[in-house]
DNA sequence: TGAATATCTCGGAGTGTCTCGATATAATCA
DNA sequence: TGATTATATCGAGACACTCCGAGATATTCA
């Protein structure tokens, strides 16, 4: 993949690299927590279950919105959620999500 | 900013939390980062200097579409650079990507 | 059963992003 | 100086994302 004597070839040598596959697919996932309200929503569901509803009200929008999202993130492999009455609860699935978040908050919160 | 009794201020009872704007300059960070190219830029830079024509290289586009990931990165405050001659050498000058690459690494890195 | 509530899906308008070719600027070297 | 190399900028076309209204589905309760 990496060809003999390129930039590239030397730079794998100090380090294995993700082949650009795997860069793709990080850069996906990464679109989908790069949104405002899905980082409220990832920031609020590591530390409960929330419904729908709580969560599009958490972000002020409406719930068909947050329904979007909250699928969105589902896909990528971040969310899953259960069904209770006509209530439907989201939770973080993705172990990953929690240190992401962490460096995130670090980043960007005002001290 | 945070209307008592809704699921908001309970929430925020419990952890301080970054408002809507905080959140909407991380997901334009975390956009930045969300592309291939862009991410192997960065990792590569957490290593060593390099010039664009380098970096185009490792990423096998055109120098002046690395030149372009660069410009949109140095003007996140990502990275910064210095003119050598005809060279220019870009490096990182945010200190928290160091911790956000590892955390994208482990999550997606092959064992 | 019928009304109310919670969630989801669909289509379209507006906006932004990606990529590329063409071209511009800047530095080096013959 | 003129040719070459490295980098940057501009504009256009294709594509994706965001948001919203309208409406569909599913559940509860009177």
């Amino acid at each position: 993949m990496v060809k003999r004597g390129t930039v590239m070839a030397e730079f794998a040598i100090q380090k294995k690299l993700a082949d650009l596959d795997d860069l793709e697919t990080a850069a996906e996932c990464l679109r989908t927590l790069a949104h405002p309200h899905r980082l409220r929503i990832v920031q609020m569901l590591l530390q409960d279950e929330y419904t729908v509803g709580e969560l599009a009200e958490a972000c002020g929008i409406a719930s068909h919105m947050a329904s979007e999202h909250l699928r969105l993130m589902q896909r990528c492999g971040f969310l899953d959620s259960s069904k209770d009455g006509r209530y439907r609860y989201y939770h973080v699935v993705e172990p990953h999500l929690v240190n992401i978040l962490e460096c995130v908050e670090k980043r960007f919160e005002r001290c």
